[in-house]
DNA sequence: GCGACAG
DNA sequence: ATCTTGTCGC
């Protein structure tokens, strides 16, 4: 890693650049695109991208390039990384006091200071009324981490196959955050019957970004299904249904789609708020339910879907599958709002990570 | 006031 | 997503 020291980007002045020789190995979305499928590509993730997500030391070897009397704010630093997305995830890792360096000179671009900033900002500035007149720093990163991970799902999205395989089973996927994290799976039946759950202790990669869910929940959830494929809980025509996305994403590559490509398994996404796309009109299916398309410039690429006058949730095919699919499916499997499968794992999650903090032991 | 980016 | 009292609804 090198920087140009200098730093100050007045107006007229330059970004900090910065050349990561280290942080993500070369061409990963070239490499993701030459390699193979099954345990190959799950094998690619884990061991060679998996291992780069380190958010908290891309940022600190960013802002230690701020000098006395510089500022930058979230969104540069956000822009640096190749995503402006990021900006919240950059104010939540600075704000829990996991980032090294002068993160007191991080600012919001309306020239707010963040609490707990605003003393040692004044020292070294002065009135920290004049921070708004400073140009905030911007950089200029030769493999910006993010473009790097959005190439490597748009290389995913080139390569994926269309077709579709038979499902056998349903199983839910969700993680709950805390203390400890939780993932838990619950499997049903085609028709809808409860067969079993499982949970298991993960640890998240990336903090959650728009657009890149899966770099925070797919490691776990990788880890979690694996565990369940070797206890013959799941199988290969085992349909995941994840708590997010799968078409239904601006690279059409959403959380429950690359992790059906990385897994080799069917999967579908469900979504409790819209990411992106237009709504069409809505019409009657069966049992009081009502579904209308969701489309991006033509293109369907999810559906609402509404149990009666309840709130829609969205629903996207991953891979191996497709909405025409998936429709029927989970229609017949709706627990209130949503599919039974993740509002089951939800739950779970939930309640075992709650029960957890009483007794550290209770985990299966 | 507008836009509003899954978890 | 999580942090949270009392509150509304099936």
């Amino acid at each position: 890693m090198t920087t140009d020291g200098a730093g100050a980007s007045g107006p007229g002045g330059d970004p900090i650049h910065i050349d990561p020789d280290n942080w993500l190995p070369r061409d990963l979305a070239g490499r993701c695109a030459r390699c193979g499928t099954g345990p190959e590509l799950e094998g690619f993730f884990r061991s060679v991208v998996f291992p780069e997500l380190d958010m908290g030391y891309w940022i600190s070897e960013m802002i230690r390039g701020i000098g006395p009397g510089e500022v930058t704010t979230f969104g540069a630093i956000a822009r640096g990384l190749g995503d402006p997305a990021a900006a919240r995830a950059v104010g939540a890792l600075i704000s829990e006091g996991v980032i090294e360096g002068p993160v007191h000179r991080v600012i919001f671009s309306d020239g707010r200071v963040p609490r707990g900033s605003m003393d040692p900002l004044s020292s070294e500035i002065g009135d920290p009324v004049l921070i708004k007149l400073e140009r905030p720093v911007e950089f200029e990163l030769s493999r910006p981490p993010l473009i790097v991970l959005s190439d490597i799902q748009k290389a995913l999205a080139i390569r994926a196959e269309r077709g579709t395989r038979n499902v056998n089973s349903v199983c839910g996927l969700d993680v709950s955050y805390g203390s400890i994290n939780v993932c838990a799976l619950s499997k049903f039946t085609l028709s809808g019957k409860h067969e079993g759950d499982m949970t298991t202790e993960v640890e998240p990669g990336l903090p959650y970004i728009p657009g890149y869910l899966f770099y925070r929940e797919g490691p776990c959830m990788i880890e979690a299904v694996s565990k369940a494929r070797e206890e013959g809980m799941i199988d290969g025509e085992t349909l995941l249904m994840i708590d997010g996305n799968g078409m239904l994403h601006p690279r059409r590559m959403g959380i429950a789609r690359q992790l059906g490509m990385v897994l080799d398994l069917p999967t579908c996404g469900a979504s409790k708020r819209l990411m992106m796309g237009r709504v069409g009109e809505y019409r009657n299916a069966i049992k009081g339910i009502s579904i209308a398309k969701v489309t991006d410039d033509e293109e369907v690429i999810g559906a609402s879907i509404k149990a009666g006058e309840k709130k829609a949730f969205y629903l996207s095919a991953g891979h191996l599958t497709d909405l025409r699919t998936c429709i029927p499916l989970v229609s017949r499997m709706l627990s209130g709002r949503h599919p039974a499968p993740v509002k089951r794992a939800h739950d779970l999650a939930n309640e075992t990570r709650k029960r957890s903090l009483k007794n550290p032991i209770g985990l299966s």
